[in-house]
DNA sequence: TACAGTAGAGAACGAACGTTCTCCGCGCAA
DNA sequence: TTGCGCGGAGAACGTTCGTTCTCTACTGTA
């Protein structure tokens, strides 16, 4: 038998997939035991409920999320290019075939209603990238109103994307940033 | 019995607020025939299914969206102010006490991925809703290029307020708003 | 070899759902 | 009044789903 935290990657991983690519509720455990190879009852002594597995499943994609992130702000010189970067790691998500939106959002309008627990994690993550964009625009010397407004850009281009089905609104979001950012910092906003 | 149109009329509303309030797919058909006061039979008459209810519903919100939108744009006296009333209107909807986010992002997250239908209705109001920021845009004499970005901080207020649960996002994509309209006014941007 | 414990495969179970059907009552034509 | 057709209420049906249970096979030990 494969040990418990194999186990448990390897149902995170197959539930994460098809819950992003279909929706969480028109995805039965029985497919997460197919794909995730792991039986039902191993499932089951790995996570009490179903509602368990997505909450470990949100938790799963804030750690790609947020390394990801971190990626594409390495290649960033400067503080105002790290803010830009976010921009340029949405546009290569929005450019991958199967991209389907930010999956926090999709679930928060599936289940945020009806499971708090949903509900906590979708707003925990998106409170910790807000933090993260308000330590870069206080790293850019640029006021701290700023950073709720640029947070604002990337939550939009998501969702617009997904639903157009169109890469363009990464660029057309970056656009604003460096509008804003540069307004912000010559103190004309 | 009562008439087609308004047991139609009565169902759709019946079910644009259950479906709101609690997500689609939590919500049976049993639930929209009590909220309603129409027999299945008779619902099962005006609609072919579930699906078919559900584009209707958004169809709906599509109609009170546009109406609401209209109305508080009629109280701004000048283009610039059209433009900005996009984002009062938000405040005030947001700060309702049964705000849940964006219907139509809500029902794109759960039922996009297995219902082209849904994906289209969707894809249509935003689409309508793009086309009119263009067309205020275009009133108020800036460069075409700012409707998208204004129409992203209008969607992304939308997802940050609804997830967050506090009406700020408004104000603060309002902020912003007025910052790239000037910019773009002056042919800074 | 015999046995105890464990885990996998998937059958089974109870609930819920979308949809259809049955039964009953009402209004209207003759 | 009698018969007929339509609609309402909700029971029924078949499916699906989350969860649990059963049965079998295997591992390690004496």
């Amino acid at each position: 038998m494969i040990d418990e935290t194999t186990a448990r990657d390897a149902v995170v991983r197959a539930a994460d997939e098809l819950f992003y690519t279909r929706g969480v509720q028109a995805v039965g455990m029985d497919a997460v035991r197919t794909a995730a190879g792991v039986s039902l009852k191993r499932i089951y002594s790995l996570f009490a409920s179903k509602d368990e597995l997505i909450v470990a499943v949100l938790h799963h994609r804030t750690t790609i999320w947020d390394a990801g992130l971190a990626t594409t702000s390495e290649r960033a010189t400067s503080a105002r290019e790290r803010i830009l970067a976010i921009f340029d790691f949405l546009d290569a998500w929005f450019r991958e075939p199967d991209f389907r939106g930010c999956a926090f959002i999709n679930t928060h309008g599936e289940l945020g209603a009806t499971s708090s627990a949903v509900a906590d994690a979708v707003r925990e993550q998106k409170r910790t990238f807000q933090e993260y964009v308000a330590r870069l625009v206080a790293d850019v010397g640029a006021p701290a109103a700023l950073a709720p407004q640029l947070a604002i850009l990337a939550e939009g281009a998501q969702t617009t994307a997904a639903i157009a089905g169109t890469p363009e609104a990464a660029h057309q979001a970056r656009a604003a940033a460096e509008t804003l950012i540069d307004v912000a910092m010559t103190g004309r906003g």
